[in-house]
RNA sequence: GCGCUCAUAGCUCAAUUGGAUAGAGUGUCAGACUACGGAUCUGGAGGCUGAGAGUUCGAAUCUUUCUGAGCGCGCCA
């Protein structure tokens, strides 16, 4: 939207010689001035390059200037502070803003790469021993946003899921399944039998009673060799299909399952680790007692380790357990060589804040098996807390109350539970309470945003039905000049800084700031309209000036189409009237 | 003991990644409709950005030392 006044000033910039070039388009900042009264729009280039192009802010400043007044729809420029560039603009600007969002309509934020690039983006990945809970929601939304933001900046974008189907876990999984199988059958089994790490929920007596159907008592009183293997396929199989549905309940499609067993199978572990060795990365070595920590049965041991310390983590991480057999970390190091092979040099990875020992590890492995040309990012999501009415609600495995995704999404929605895990970054644990998130009030900002799309329908309904229907090309085609008021500059400006809102937070991965941009544009279009009360003459629409009608429906119009766009990212429904 | 993350109005959160006087909502006080949907809007009060020091034109943001909270630290995944 920019892009004439980026270029005045980029021009200013590049009559100084950059030895270090740092100069570009793309890192000169346009933004809007803290008060009004500065103008519609200021650039801090002047002290930004200041340091690169070693030459004094005012220098800058003034060329800055000079080049800027030349542009036609800057209209008066100054210079303030240390170096500012404050500069207002020409309405016919903002005009042109609606025309651009209407023609333009879905890919208004899109931009458009002429090297497509392709990101892997890794999310959920949830060991398939049970139902999704409730931090796989923070965890699928998160992934599924950031997925859906780098998509709008033209990267072609693989959602994937890393099954963890190897290991103990799974062993357990099929011994918890064995004994409700036992069950099925009359067996007594008491609470005892299921260890610490087992799997006592219900979930799994409806497989037990789905094998008894199909297999009678095929392994009942069997040696666990003859029923075992067939008992992890079958569990883990069925635990998937079930963690697809509950990511479908919540709008979550992946694009690729991984399976760790597959990788090994295919002898990637040995592969990643001959990498490694090539590049002096593996040895035999002994790691220190960590210190302070009272572990009793600590004994020095050799171990196969992975050189991590060399790209930046703490220590070095073994691959082998004492046993011979490859560490969880080894898998990941296939893992993450398949996804290297795969071409992506890319990768972003959602994780719970439980993982955070584990990012340096990784970025170690990536960086060392892609030859430092892959990158990957991290990011960890904190917990969420959930309440009844202000109450925290206490949940544990054990006791059986524990809240899976089904149970969040069935009570309050897939809109509402997508809203709230986007809303707030990241890195910051959040309360959930059942009762204050489906109210209808302001605690709720998803009800602020999708009332003031409600209003723009209600407005185009009352103007159908008494004009009749609304043509779009007379929305694009008639003059804007009459849109001069603060109220709808200030709306039209929001609307020119989607798009950058759009790739910011897609480049800076930090999907929560969609729904604030959201959040400042629904307040921007309510301000409006209740100018409108006071003063008729701001009424969207004017039974005897057709086209003054026209023209503030050309800007509700770019509005909504703004707020679509940022309900698609976030995956949302809009509602065209409140229920 | 070491590492990672967090700390912003009474409360819930922002701050375009180093920009101007730190902004919204909520709660509180005072206002606005014979309603293009009041589920909204306008205004007031409310801050030494956990504490100290440093870096520079400029710090909530970077460095460093504390304080507090959460998480993690070989043979779990």
């Amino acid at each position: 939207m920019f892009n004439t006044i980026r270029d005045s000033i980029f021009n200013a910039l590049r009559q100084f010689p950059d030895p270090e070039n740092r100069l570009s388009k793309q890192n000169i900042l346009i933004d809007k001035p803290k008060t009004q009264s500065l103008g519609d729009l200021y650039t801090n280039a002047a002290m930004a390059f200041s340091k690169f192009l070693n030459v004094s802010p005012q220098v800058l400043a003034k060329s800055i200037r000079e080049s800027l007044i030349q542009n036609e729809s800057v209209t008066e420029v100054t210079i303030a502070g240390a170096g500012f560039v404050n500069f207002k603009i020409d309405k016919s600007f903002w005009h042109k803003v609606i025309d651009e969002i209407i023609l333009k309509n879905k890919d208004y934020s899109f931009t458009n790469l002429k090297n497509r690039k392709s990101i892997n983006v890794e999310f959920v990945s949830a060991n398939p021993t049970g139902p999704l809970h409730t931090g796989h929601a923070r965890n699928a939304v998160l992934g599924s946003v950031i997925s859906n933001l780098f998509e709008k900046i033209g990267y072609s974008v693989t959602r994937e899921f890393y099954i963890n189907d190897k290991g103990n876990q799974i062993k357990s999984l099929a011994k918890s399944l064995y004994l409700r199988y036992k069950e099925a059958f009359g067996m007594e089994i008491s609470k005892d039998a299921f260890d610490e790490d087992m799997y006592c929920g219900e979930y799994l007596k409806e497989l037990a009673a789905e094998l008894v159907k199909n297999y009678q008592d095929a392994f009942l009183n069997k040696e666990e060799s003859e029923w075992l293997e067939f008992f992890k396929k079958f569990a883990v199989k069925r635990m998937l299909k079930g963690i697809e549905e509950d990511l479908f309940l919540l709008g979550v499609k992946m694009d690729k399952y991984s399976s760790e067993s597959e990788l090994c199978d295919e002898k990637l572990v040995d592969e990643a680790v001959s990498i490694l060795s090539e590049r002096n990365d593996i040895y035999e070595g002994i790691l220190p007692r960590p210190k302070g920590m009272i572990s009793e049965d600590w004994e020095e041991r050799p171990q196969l380790l992975f050189k991590s310390t060399k790209y930046g983590d703490d220590i070095d991480r073994p691959i082998k357990k004492s046993d011979g057999a490859w560490t969880y970390f080894a898998g990941d190091l296939a893992y993450h060589l398949d996804k290297i092979k795969r071409s992506y040099n890319q990768m972003v990875t959602i994780l719970g804040a439980d993982h955070n020992g584990y990012i340096k590890r990784l970025k170690a492995a990536v960086n060392a098996l892609s030859e430092g040309k892959a990158d990957i990012e991290i990011r960890l999501y904190q917990l969420i807390n959930f309440l009844e009415n202000g109450k925290p609600i206490r949940m544990s495995k054990r006791s059986g109350n524990f809240i899976t995704l089904r149970d969040v999404v069935n009570r309050v929605g897939k809109d509402i539970t997508r809203y709230m895990m986007v809303s707030r970054r990241h890195d910051i644990a959040i309360d959930f309470d059942f009762v204050k998130v489906i109210e209808f009030s302001i605690e709720n900002p998803i009800f602020y945003v999708q009332y003031a799309y409600a209003r723009i329908c209600s407005v185009f309904r009352n103007y159908e039905s008494n004009f009749g229907k609304i043509d779009i090309e007379e929305l694009k085609n008639c003059s804007k000049a009459q849109l001069t008021d603060e109220a709808e500059i200030s709306l039209m400006r929001e609307l020119a800084f989607w798009p950058e809102q759009v790739s910011s937070a897609a480049l800076a991965i930090e999907p929560h700031r969609i729904p604030n941009s959201l959040q400042e544009i629904a307040y921007l279009f309510h301000s409006l309209w209740n100018k409108g009360k006071n003063n008729t003459e701001l009424r969207f629409i004017s039974t005897n000036n057709k086209n003054d009608s026209l023209a503030r429906l050309s800007l509700l119009y770019s509005t909504k189409i703004v707020l679509e766009d940022g309900f698609r990212i976030i995956g949302i429904e809009p509602m065209s009237e409140m229920k």
